[in-house]
DNA sequence: AAGCATGTGTCCATGCTTTGTCAATAGATA
DNA sequence: TATCTATTGACAAAGCATGGACACATGCTT
């Protein structure tokens, strides 16, 4: 582990001197770079040829040996390209104007360095939960809506919303969260959701979509999610919230010449009222019109939904899929 | 050498949110301009060939280095055109006139309002209402930020948000108007809301209310109104939204520091539970924090709500000069 | 009502930039 | 000797520049 030390004295007329030197003065091979930096060989030569980057010492057989310092830099670096920095334009900056433009990132501040998305995402989840205990809402909201710029809104939703929703909802199950924290949640998501539906362009003739939780669904969450998933599948949107009447939504539905009519059913599961309440709908809605259900708690009580004319969607993917089908 | 910029991506619920981030000297590629401002690369071109917008340096390529000003006036340009502004008047602006022209300073906001203008608030109201009928969400949500874009805060509020609730509320209650028109137009109202809320600056020390209805009051617009309003007085938020238990209202605000709780009592008018919850939750607060309530139903029960500690403001304009005596 | 002008977001085709990666060859290290 | 590392030169994918064109809505004119 700790082989490469001796190297480095091997190198320079440092023999003797080890007592003396303090580990800020060490100097690490390429290997030790390659590993703390996760920047591969050729990258770190190339940026050191093409943008002297660093200047690393030389051992005497003229190998690399780089200094602390150095892979600090190198670090912010791959920090800083990773937020789409050109790295031509960035090399010769200081470190304090790395750090500068880091705070300005739309990455997640902190952190141990990794490139893939999905551990980005991880982390962004990890923040945002932190945010919502803390009430820390204009931090949960800059999460999500940095979030919301680097990947596909199905992602966004799938990979980071979706899951922040389930772990609250979980906590709070639990009661290790409050109502107030979830409603704030909610709040949080609502605004992003809808500053992301605003940006997705639907052309004019675009199908329409009416969205909206059954009579008795007093949780909205889904439905919104669903209207995101929609509106990312380019429909237009007639979006109605939570806990209403089958004949309120054939009505909006007519009156807007919908072409499909999205449900969401999270919470009771067991409501006896539900599967009337959509055979009804089902009735009122031309035949022409899908009705999709989608939501936790569909799945529970698929077969019924079936026998009542609908489709059961059982995940957001199911759903993407099927919008996009229909469309 | 570092200067500081204004941050405006200040949404609904902004507790926790940086006030200020440190601008650097570096520039920055395209790509990071998109993911900042959410431009398309075409937008972005486009609007510096036609209207020379921004004139951001070149690499020794030929790509287009932005600096931080420029991010900023680019965003500021999305937000003014957004608001239905064109490009081509408002792209040679300077940076002040942007941020007046989405402060909504370009008219007075205070006093009456003109006749011309009041003539078109009556017009814009007939308008958004003649949307909501047909279920016409897009229109509802143009009107209502083209008005945003003319008149303050206060009298987009008072003169056209608050009577058009009132009116469908009105129509709701007689039965000429479905739970889905009153669903529909709460959606696209909110939407409105938040997205005017983005701009009202709150200053780095700005005191801090918390918005909610309490258990029992499932109406959420009164809430979303009051949250406005107080964010046009410069307060800091934490939205919580509707029904909650006085023992979590009262947690959050003291996790948060806040300086006032304001509660919103629409419907029932006549729950039993409501006093006492009021009492519980003036108790479990600090002596210095404002308990505001305000709402349609407030001023019924005004005697209950004075006697549990409360104070009662009767209208939205109540409750701006109170919080602003507040602040 | 139909037609025309204008404003504006988007798309396309072609060519240049940027940058990560690789190959070949040679030297260093353990 | 086996494994790293250095150097140079080259390549290719992704991104960007540019001018032009198109689509679509708005509003004005006939």
């Amino acid at each position: 582990m700790h082989k490469y030390l001796d190297i480095t004295w091997t190198g320079f007329s440092l023999v003797g001197m080890e007592d003396h030197i303090t580990a800020s003065a060490a100097r690490h091979p390429m290997r030790v770079v390659i590993q703390r930096t996760g920047l591969s060989p050729d990258v770190l030569r190339a940026w050191e040829r093409r943008y002297d980057a660093v200047q690393p010492d030389r051992s005497g057989g003229g190998q690399r040996l780089y200094s602390d310092a150095d892979i600090e830099r190198l670090g912010l670096l791959k920090r800083v390209t990773a937020g789409g920095h050109n790295i031509s334009q960035v090399a010769s900056l200081p470190v304090e104007e790395l750090r500068a433009l880091i705070q300005q990132e739309t990455l997640p501040p902190a952190g141990p360095a990794s490139d893939a998305e999905s551990e980005r995402l991880r982390s962004d989840l990890q923040h945002a939960w932190d945010a919502v205990e803390r009430f820390a809402m204009g931090d949960l909201e800059a999460t999500l809506r940095r979030a919301a710029m680097r990947v596909h809104l199905s992602s966004l939703i799938e990979d980071l919303i979706a899951p922040l929703l389930a772990r609250v909802g979980e906590r709070w199950h639990a009661g290790t969260l409050s109502t107030a924290h979830e409603h704030a949640a909610t709040a949080a998501i609502r605004s992003v959701l809808g500053w992301v539906n605003e940006s997705a362009v639907s052309r004019n003739g675009a199908p329409l979509a009416v969205v909206a939780t059954p009579q008795g669904q007093r949780h909205e969450i889904g439905a919104m999610l669903s209207a995101a998933v929609a509106a990312s599948e380019g429909w237009r949107l007639l979006y109605l919230g939570a806990d209403l009447p089958a004949a309120d939504i054939a009505r909006a539905a007519l009156t807007v010449g919908a072409r499909a009519v999205v449900l969401s059913i999270v919470y009771p599961a067991d409501d006896p009222q539900l599967v009337p309440e959509l055979s009804r709908l089902r009735h009122l809605l031309p035949e022409l019109v899908s009705l999709l259900v989608g939501g936790a708690a569909a799945d529970a009580c698929a077969p019924q939904l079936l026998a009542a004319g609908a489709e059961v969607l059982p995940s957001l993917p199911a759903l993407r899929l099927r919008l996009g089908a229909l469309a």
